[in-house]
DNA sequence: AGTGTACCTGGAACGCGTTCTAGTTGCCCC
DNA sequence: GGGGCAACTAGAACGCGTTCCAGGTACACT
């Protein structure tokens, strides 16, 4: 697990695991900035450790693929993009509407950065099989957002419905990343999807 | 297009076009061989070339990359499992049983070979984008066999029903690839969204 | 205070996808 | 039947992920 620590632990028992933590964060932001520049292939790994100031030893310690980096990156900007998916609910009177809305605006936001989030799509559908717990992280973190806009309304199979849909969005954003499809294209798509599903 | 040349055609307008054609079906045989003797790791392109006695530089001559390769190869097994598929029809009264068994076959077909499988799948969840019309061929054969399976059910908004579906067996391989789920949970989970979808 | 040791540094090295160059071969067409 | 050209060969070379090594440094514990 390596706790998420999201925000709340300012406070460390040693120097010594702050500076750590420090370096783990520079770490990531270092990779987000580079993704931000150009995409997955500008995620060189020397690039992010000489960006962090530590030598690339030091990062393979911390992180043993790039794919394991940028899903770190990726839990945590997931996480973010729940918190301000949650900020207001979503527009529409059934549930098909309301997960429909909130998959578009999910969509927007993370085609407002296309470079950042194509690079961590990438890291998320690799084979590696070692990155399986920290892939099922990101996976829980789009089903809460999910059930998030569903939010109570009295469905059969919740659990189904949320996991067919889990996988319908990160196949519509392989897909965008592969150049098979657009935002627009990806949007509808998950619309239908939610649709079918919950009405 | 570059014809998927399947079977129907044993002539050849000129010599040159024989053996060019026959050069290609040694690099995919080739390519298929590594690929189940190792994953997608031991598909290295010298060996490739090598095993299918044809030069590095012809090899990327035919295909531009090692995933455009294994994609080729992939539109080719994909178009035989639906002949196999179609050979006798699913089990189950409504459309929903029907597809659920024929993804049931579908993914015991495919885990049969998992090497090779794992590396087909893993090539078509590339990010690579010149590769997109390859990657389309291949989602519309998955979408021919879903809609085989379908057959004629009078459902409303078939082709929606379709296209999700076909997203929900792309993530669920991908998912299988990356070590999140077992061969059994995918089919259960191609189970759950056949069932919502249809029933 | 002294020491063990966990963590860090700089840098070399390796493997494999991909690109490039120089030279060869042999079909196609006039 | 000769010239042109597209395709092929052999092999070097490059980039980047990953691994490995030989030290260094400073906190934590006795």
């Amino acid at each position: 697990m390596t706790s998420p620590t999201p925000l709340p632990a300012p406070s460390f028992p040693t120097p010594r695991a702050a500076e750590t933590a420090a370096r783990r964060r520079r770490l990531l932001e270092a990779a987000v900035d580079l993704a931000a520049e150009g995409g997955y292939d500008a995620v060189q790994m020397r690039d992010v450790a000489a960006r962090a100031g530590v030598a690339l030893g030091t990062l393979y310690r911390h992180y043993s693929s790039k794919d394991q980096l940028l899903l770190a990156a990726l839990a945590d900007q997931a996480g973010e993009l729940r918190s301000r998916l949650a900020q207001r609910p979503p527009r529409g009177d059934d549930p098909g509407d309301r997960v429909a809305d909130m998959l578009r605006r999910a969509t927007r936001a993370l085609t407002r950065d296309p470079r950042i989030s194509a690079a961590m799509v990438t890291a998320l559908a690799s084979p590696e099989a070692e990155a399986a717990a920290a892939k099922h992280e990101v996976y829980d973190i789009l089903r809460t957002i999910i059930s998030g806009a569903i939010d109570g309304a009295e469905v059969p199979d919740l659990d189904g419905i949320v996991r067919v849909l889990g996988y319908v969005w990160m196949a519509t954003l392989s897909a965008w990343v592969g150049g098979m499809l657009d935002p627009d294209g990806m949007a509808d798509d998950l619309a239908v999807a939610a649709h079918l599903l919950l009405d």
